[in-house]
DNA sequence: AAGCATTTTGTAAGCGCTTACATTTCTTAT
DNA sequence: ATAAGAAATGTAAGCGCTTACAAAATGCTT
């Protein structure tokens, strides 16, 4: 504490990382005028300014973000839990968000919870304890015991994928119940009765359930026995939508109208169908859900519920942003889907 | 520092996040024991270990990560810079990355660059600064000036998704040159001699370059005139391959195959091919590269380069680990690829 | 029961940064 | 030229954790 003799300036320190301090000893002044420099250059007269930043040039001198995360109490980062990257619209819709805050000098922590309740609460935990300053979150479902854990952190969250005026979070999304039903009712309206559905797991996945919901929904109000209508869980896949198909058909009364809880599966499906010799819409019509690129390749093109996965990853974003800066008032929001015309939905045999 | 004052324990803080000196105050230990309890609890006797981590439960202790890399100069997470998130192939291969590194308490931190150069710099940049222990990063090419900061930063780097013998970096990946040079034999094998090519850009991106050049290599092999090779550059996406597509059916001599840089590429390719009213593979062959599922669905099937990227991922996450944990022969890794048959690649008309 | 080695725990010094507050320097009005 | 106010800079106290080292407790030997 008393190394009084400073020459014009040490020799420069051998492989080790340049800190602060080094930048302020270089350029002759103080380490807070330095982090000034960096964080509120305004704050700094012109000369001294350009000193430091050349010293920070010179020593090629970066910032210890877990030091300055420690001390200021942010850490500029947003942090998401999601299923699985491994699955396009994800990754599309977080590729947009990630867009969107790196604008506004936000980083993203990706976590993937696999689809299993007890990891999306580890990986949220683990987000949470890296500092994330927000979270991106898939869906609405989800403990009280992780809930509480958010309120107390109070770490603004902001829930995707799903939309519904009776939650209170703050959400950016779409409500899975109403998509769902929008193409249901239209499958029905060109004479579809006996319907199918080949569902992801209902179980720990809301979205998931808000579609079956619209499907059963749209039929009990066109006066359809919910119960008549054939559903099969599965996982995510091709392999597995074609395996549910076959059960599918082999059901009596043999459905018309096979809607699918996402594209994938609905490929399968189709493919399914094209190895049973059966033609699609003739003998049997499919949809899927999400509007991934897949859906107009398929041959005939698969209609589906579009989700706009990008618009919805941008909006989230700017929710966020806008609650970290303080607006108190920031209202969830309800996007639209549209649905894409295919040839894969027709008229009931 | 002089409160003796202890009562059994002071009523429960409000509202305020537990620190380690809460926990420790709690369970009546110093601070250093309830370190010792989270980091290495075999240096501690059962009966302390066990007051501290109910204490922990009580009071929803979470350690605060910042602090934690601060002090311990090391952070458990890997940074990844990948061109986008929003193409199959990275998605996929990083979310194997993820799933190992996870099981060895390692977190992902991911950010794109969107294929420009500067951006991945400072991606590189950004990442260290947050602490990454380690990081994965596409393809080799890479500025000095970057080369040098992670060599001074001492920060342990695989490169993916690209493997050449004559680089030094450490590598998990396959050879884009020879790969594509494999798919190319064959083509020529079955007597192909105009070929063309729709790459993706190849100024800052060396998958894609080695990828030409294995196509240029093959040809000039066989004793075609690497010139004669009808090359065109484009953007990711169908839109694209379609207009490439386009663009090189207008070629005299037009190209009896068109390899194309990435299996979206050529899903755009077939779709052109399609609307021209061109049959595939009668009037010209298409392949792709890459082996993402959309090649299987294509009709006919893609016949295309499949790179095993969720094994890719997970190799190089061992890899990278294996460094981490002091290893200091680790090997670069060098991944097969395999012809995916499908019918668009035929015989020459 | 004393002496030693070993295990368990505590003490306290940082890690590199931000920021409230104190001090110095510069403006401007008189 | 001078005082008062504003602007620029410096001082130093943490942020919450890890860890070297010191001290205390325990276990073993004899």
């Amino acid at each position: 504490m008393n190394d009084q003799d400073q020459k014009a300036h040490e020799f420069p320190q051998v492989k080790t990382v340049p800190t602060l301090e080094d930048v302020a000893k270089h350029a002759q002044v103080s380490t807070a005028t330095v982090s000034r420099c960096l964080n509120s250059p305004d704050q700094v007269v012109e000369r001294t300014r350009k000193r430091v930043m050349d010293a920070v040039q010179e020593l090629g001198y970066a910032p210890n973000f877990s030091a300055r995360a420690l001390a200021a109490k942010r850490t500029k980062t947003i942090g998401a839990v999601i299923p699985t990257m491994d699955n396009a619209i994800f990754a599309r819709g977080l590729q947009a968000f990630q867009e969107e805050i790196g604008k506004q000098g936000y980083t993203l922590l990706v976590a993937s919870s696999f689809y299993q309740d007890d990891l999306e609460e580890e990986q949220i935990r683990t987000l949470i304890a890296r500092g994330a300053d927000a979270l991106l979150l898939i869906g609405y479902r989800r403990s009280d015991t992780i809930r509480k854990f958010l309120e107390t952190r109070n770490v603004p969250t902001v829930v995707t994928w799903a939309y519904d005026k009776n939650e209170d979070d703050l959400s950016v999304g779409f409500s899975n119940v109403e998509s769902m039903a929008a193409l249901v009712r239209r499958a029905i309206n060109i004479g579809h009765r006996r319907l199918g559905m080949i569902s992801a797991w209902t179980e720990s996945n809301d979205r998931a359930l808000g579609r079956k919901h619209g499907v059963l929904s749209a039929a009990s109000e066109a006066g359809i026995d919910a119960s008549s209508v054939a559903i099969v869980e599965t996982d995510y896949g091709i392999e597995t939508g074609a395996k549910a198909f076959q059960d599918l058909m082999s059901r009596t009364p043999r459905p018309t109208v096979v809607f699918c809880g996402n594209d994938v599966l609905a490929i399968g499906a189709m493919r399914a169908a094209k190895t049973m010799g059966m033609s699609v819409p003739e003998d049997v019509s499919i949809t899927g859900f999400d509007g991934i690129e897949l859906a107009s390749l398929a041959d005939p093109a698969l209609t589906t519920v579009h989700v706009p996965h990008r618009e919805m990853g941008r909006r989230a974003a700017l929710s966020l942003i806008s609650v970290l800066n303080g607006a108190t008032d920031t209202p969830s929001e309800e996007l639209r889907t549209d649905i894409w015309e295919g040839a894969s939905l027709g008229p009931a045999p």
